[in-house]
DNA sequence: ATTATTTTGTGAAGGTTTTCACATAAACAA
DNA sequence: TTGTTTATGTGAAAACCTTCACAAAATAAT
């Protein structure tokens, strides 16, 4: 049977989307390890998840597996690549580049899936100008002209909580649909404006939460 | 009313928990602006999020607002700090003092938090016995020993892919049972033992899929 | 004091997501 | 060729999470 791409009506869910990114980097290591085929078993032993749920979130997206034989490694990926939009090149811009934002752009899991960091801002005047991995650091003041000259599709935020609301109105008014936002706070954007929160002391903060309540894990099967 | 912590048999999701932080830093904005109290309604509309969804949360822990008041956002605060269990220090170490790895040493919003890095190791033979922002880099060999020594409850995981199944091997096996992991690798660790992975390239991919598929975001009232 | 207003806390309803269970189809073995 | 095994795809059931709607409690107003 061809694989399909289901034009779906329905609404994907969050979670699925993320299972498929962590499908998306199974699969990989699957493909370096020489695997033809892998079933909805193995896939869901390697992430902790149940071959239903494996199985499900593919559904709604097509048929791309043989019964009695599991699903083609390569193609699989292939498919959810095509899915998630990363078979493709995304021009990222990234605005701070401090102690996070330099982090972010020697970041290799980011280039490795063709997502590239083509832009640096920064309001230091020690840094405009200067060279760093490559690129030039524009000044913060040229959002609204140098993105739109760039083609930037992605804003990368990495500035401080106090000044990403003036970042963010800069970027929205140069016309970004999507920004990944790493400042401790909730931007208002417009509503044809996609934000993706990334809050690193969230998941710490899960860990205390899960320490002092002895939280009950999942079992594993 | 005295607010209540009630000893909860109940499972609380993991949606209610990173909630928790979002009003953690909300009220700590709050308490800048001088609240005095809260009602859930406000907190919903920073959080985007529904004054019932508000509610229902905190209601899984006890009582802790005056009806026709709302919160006091002080009191709030400090509850939801000890459920979160971050009303105390943590002694954290940081494995692997890389891009990553260096960018989280400096994070303030750790240390805001009382997370306290108190060790680095790295394997690096250049960076060992070197002086990290007030932090002698120790050598990745002697996580086993150092770990217990340093008193050290939270390990974070900052090393490539690759090697970060050994490093975790190790971590385990020095008995710590929290583990922030930023490699983008599903590791294995006893049933005891909590691991929370911070994948970075999730939330571009979730971008990425977002502006593909003109995704239909949801309405802001 | 009495009434109107505000806003919590929470069962119940509604909605969404996950798991179950099985018909179906392909592969493999004899 | 036929039977056995494996493993998908998917409706239906179960579990889980969010929203509704309202009684209850406190404040504020007259």
């Amino acid at each position: 049977m061809e694989p399909t791409a289901k034009l779906s009506k329905k609404r994907i869910s969050e979670s699925t989307i993320h299972r498929l990114s962590l499908y998306y980097r199974t699969l990989s290591l699957l493909e370096k390890e020489n695997y033809e085929t892998v079933s909805s078993k193995e896939l869901a032993k390697r992430e902790k998840l149940t071959p239903a749920q494996v199985r499900k979130d593919l559904s709604f997206f097509g048929t791309f597996g043989t019964r009695g034989l599991g699903y083609p490694v390569i193609e699989l990926k292939k498919q959810i690549a095509s899915i998630l939009g990363i078979d493709r090149q995304w021009r990222v811009a990234l605005v701070g580049v401090g102690n996070i934002g330099s982090a972010l752009v020697s970041y290799k899991e980011f280039s490795r899936q063709d997502f590239h960091i083509v832009k640096l801002f920064d309001n230091d005047q020690r840094k405009i100008g200067s060279n760093h991995k490559g690129i030039v650091i524009s000044d913060i003041k040229n959002l609204e002209t140098e993105l739109p000259e760039a083609k930037i599709e992605i804003v990368i935020v990495a500035v401080p909580a106090t000044v990403a609301q003036y970042i963010v109105d800069d970027v929205v008014k140069a016309g970004i649909k999507a920004i990944l936002n790493f400042a401790p706070v909730n931007l208002k954007v417009p509503d044809d404006v996609y934000v993706r929160n990334e809050n690193m002391s969230m998941e710490l903060e899960y860990l205390s939460f899960a320490m002092v309540n002895e939280h009950p894990k999942k079992k594993v099967k």
